[in-house]
DNA sequence: TTTTGAGTTGTTCGA
DNA sequence: GTCGAACAACTCAAA
């Protein structure tokens, strides 16, 4: 029996149905796309087993299952590696082309293009479109062709590109009838895959239209819902950029102002990939850290006797998130005043946060450590006690995480604030001697 | 090529 | 309690 010429979807960062650029792509090309999900388990076999973001991946795909069986086609997911599936799938059908949405993180780029090598071997196209970001990598650059290291001239940069370049939303879910038509594949179970249920509840995607608009006003204080908790969304795509910007434009610029953050990091992380592992600024990789295993484990379990670090460790680890003024509280706290190696900090992070995004936490805590791009003057040492009291006057915020707070279970600080200053002051002062 | 202005999120000290 | 200066020069981006 001759094999059926088909298209293919590919979902990875982008799991939605509406407004998503290359499955408009797919979809407007003529031929039926097979929408498809890949398990990759190079990846997963590093993952514990309650890993709450393979159950949000889960739950997203199961969303996307249902929807496509409603209009006749199904979603198939794969369990095995890309270049596995890709060789079940070519033999199975006559695949023309193969469509995704672009990955600007190091590894994906290395897994897309041993893709690409492999299909064009086999006479397939592999076509990635622009979705995750406004502007990618190399659509905002200085005027000298090479890219900025420095948020604010980028920023300036970017929102006058937007003027000359208005978004353009790509309605996939208006073409959801070119999808191939097929009896539902079954979706594995969280099981299945070798997973169970965390018991974290995540975020809801509708839009906290009020935190925008004093988002400015109410953003620092992490008692109060002043962020919009949009980042879980953000890394899955299971939100479209475009919209969130779109609405930013018309909302709140201080707002804007992170989703442009975003993308500079994303923007550094491709153009600079060796800052997955080193230092932005080399001399910073002459710090003689302690890195103290016991104080490390103490930082990790929120037990530093600081509060406002304590309590963020703890919401960390009962909820995967943490609030941003608190992220850099504790990321400030780990390198300055524990001297610990931001990378064991950005591995930990890695590992509990359910918005973990590469490029983001390698610019967020190099930028805490000093080392980064633009980043934080290493003089600047955020003291946990004033930050506490100008962030969380009511103690409200601590309370919630830390029951024992103000009694005599409560644990004395690991280190004195001074000492731990001046200690500090002294290593990046050596340090930066030695470039 | 040179020059100039500016640079996410802070703290401490002394008047 | 409040305010400005120092922290430490350095690098970047753009004219």
């Amino acid at each position: 029996m001759e094999k059926q010429k088909i298209n293919i979807h590919w979902f990875r960062r982008d799991l939605r149905l509406t407004d998503n650029h290359a499955l408009h792509a797919a979809l407007s090309a003529g031929l039926p796309v097979l929408p498809i999900f890949i398990f990759d388990t190079t990846i997963l076999q590093h993952l514990p087993k309650k890993d709450a973001r393979v159950e949000f991946i889960h739950a997203s795909l199961t969303s996307i299952h249902e929807k496509l069986i409603s209009v006749g086609s199904s979603l198939r997911v794969y369990n095995g590696t890309p270049e596995e599936v890709f060789e079940k799938i070519t033999s199975e059908y006559d695949v023309q082309t193969l469509y995704a949405n672009r990955d600007y993180e190091p590894n994906a780029r290395e897994r897309d293009k041993r893709i690409y090598d492999t299909l064009k071997e086999k006479g397939i196209q592999f076509i990635g479109k622009k979705d995750q970001v406004v502007f990618e990598p190399s659509e905002v650059l200085k005027d000298d062709g090479l890219p900025y290291t420095v948020y604010t001239p980028y920023s300036r940069k970017w929102k006058a590109r937007l003027s000359a370049h208005p978004i353009i939303c790509y309605p996939s879910e208006e073409l959801s009838a070119n999808f191939l038509q097929t009896a539902p594949f079954d979706l594995p179970s969280l099981e299945q895959i070798g997973f169970e249920k965390s018991g974290i509840p995540f975020p809801t995607i509708e839009l906290n239209t009020e935190a925008i608009q004093n988002y400015h006003l109410n953003r620092d204080f992490p008692a109060i819902p002043g962020t919009t908790r949009m980042s879980l969304h953000l890394r899955f795509g299971t939100v479209s950029t475009r919209a969130l910007t779109l609405y930013a434009l018309t909302s709140n610029e201080k707002w804007l102002n992170e989703l442009i953050w975003r993308e500079f990091y994303q923007m550094i992380i491709y153009h600079f990939p060796n800052t997955v592992s080193n230092a932005f600024k080399p001399a910073y990789d002459f710090i003689e850290w302690n890195n103290n295993e016991e104080e490390f484990k103490l930082w990790c379990e929120g037990k530093t006797g600081y509060p406002l670090v304590d309590a963020g460790m703890r919401e960390l680890n009962a909820t995967g998130f943490m609030h941003n003024r608190v992220r850099m509280v504790v990321a400030s706290f780990l390198t300055k005043h524990l001297l610990i190696d931001w990378r064991w900090g950005e591995r930990y992070f890695a590992e509990k946060l359910l918005d973990f995004d590469l490029a983001s936490n390698i610019g967020g805590w190099q930028w805490a450590a000093g080392s980064g791009c633009d980043a934080a003057p290493y003089f600047r040492i955020f003291n946990p006690t004033s930050q506490m009291e100008k962030f969380d006057k009511q103690n409200e915020y601590i309370k919630k995480w830390i029951p024992e707070f103000n009694t005599s279970s409560y644990a004395l600080p690991i280190v004195e604030h001074t000492f731990a200053r001046n200690r500090c002051l002294e290593k990046y002062k050596a340090a930066l001697l030695k470039k």
